[in-house]
DNA sequence: TCTCAGTTTAGAATAATTCTAAAGTACTGA
DNA sequence: TCAGTACTTTAGAATTATTCTAAACTGAGA
C-alpha cells in the first residue's frame, strides 16, 4: 500500500486509486506473469474495478518506467512479467502456459556484438514446450 | 519450379499454381523471412496474384510440414523464417527488423530440463536491439 | 472425361489493443 | 482551504492482423 504509493512517487507517477491497486497486486513481492484480460479480471473482483483501458494504459507505463518486462511469446496476447531481473522462460503454446526458468538453468556462453550502430537492449530465451 | 513441385509433393500438398508461386519465392535457396503482408505484396506483382487467405492458408501449412518456422516477436505481425536450422535472431523493436544471428556466434552451454510430462520442442534466443 | 476431395477466395467475423474526447482527480501555489 | 491546471480515467468507437465461412474452383485418379 504505502510501497507502491512509493514505487509510483518514485517513477513520477501519480499514485492513483487506479495505479495503487494494480501495483498493490503486481508487486506484493511474488513473481507473477498477467495479460491485460487476466489483470482485468482479478481486479474486477474487488470493490471498485479498473477499467481496462486503465489496465492497458497502466501495464505500459509501468513498463516504460522498467517496474514490468513486456514478453510477446504469442501472437494474441502480451504477457507482463513483475520479475525485471534477469531470466527466461519456458512456453507452452498448446496450453499458453509461461514459466520461470531459474537463472541458474541457463547459461549463454557466447553472444554476438550488436550489428554496428546499435546495442543490445534485451536478451530473450524461450523454450517452447510440447507433451 | 520443378523442385518446388517435388517439395509440396514430399509434403501431402498439391502443387497448385498457388502453392508454386509461393514455394517458388521462398524456396530459392536465400534465407528470408517473410509476413503475410509481405509475401503478399509481393506476390501481387505478379501477372495472377494470390488472395491474402491464401497466403495465410500456405504460410500455416507450410509450417504444418515444417517447411518454414514461424516467429512470434512482436504483437502485431507473426514472421516466417526459411531457414528451418537452429539459429537464432536480432530484432529491432524500433524498426521491426529480424536479423539472422550466425549460430556460431552463440553458444548455450547450460539448458534445463523440461517440466515433467513436457519435451522441448524449440529454442528461442531473441536478442533484442536498440539505437 | 467425370468425379470428388482438396483448394482457393471474397468478404464477414473475431479479438486484442489503441484511440478519442469528455469527465474526473491529484497536486501546486496562494 | 481553494482554484487552476495538468495529469488520469473511462466508455465506446476504431483499428488491424488474423481466422472463419461457404461457395466456386481445380488437380488427380479412374
Amino acid at each position: 500500500m504505502q510501497r507502491t504509493k512509493e514505487i509510483l512517487r518514485a517513477n513520477d507517477l501519480r499514485p492513483t486509486k487506479q495505479r495503487v491497486l494494480i501495483g498493490n497486486f503486481l508487486f506484493d513481492g511474488v513473481d507473477k506473469h498477467v495479460t491485460a484480460e487476466s489483470l482485468f479480471k482479478k481486479l474486477s473482483n474487488e470493490q471498485r474495478g479498473v477499467s481496462l483501458a486503465t489496465v492497458y494504459n497502466t501495464l505500459h507505463e509501468f513498463c516504460k518506467k522498467e517496474l514490468l518486462n513486456k514478453i510477446t511469446i504469442d501472437t494474441d496476447k502480451v504477457y507482463f512479467d513483475t520479475n525485471i531481473s534477469l531470466h527466461h522462460h519456458f512456453f507452452s503454446d498448446k496450453e499458453k502456459i509461461l514459466l520461470y526458468i531459474k537463472s541458474q538453468d541457463v547459461k549463454i556462453s557466447s553472444m554476438p556484438n550488436a550489428p554496428k550502430g546499435k546495442k543490445i537492449k534485451k536478451v530473450e530465451l524461450i523454450i517452447h514446450l510440447e507433451d
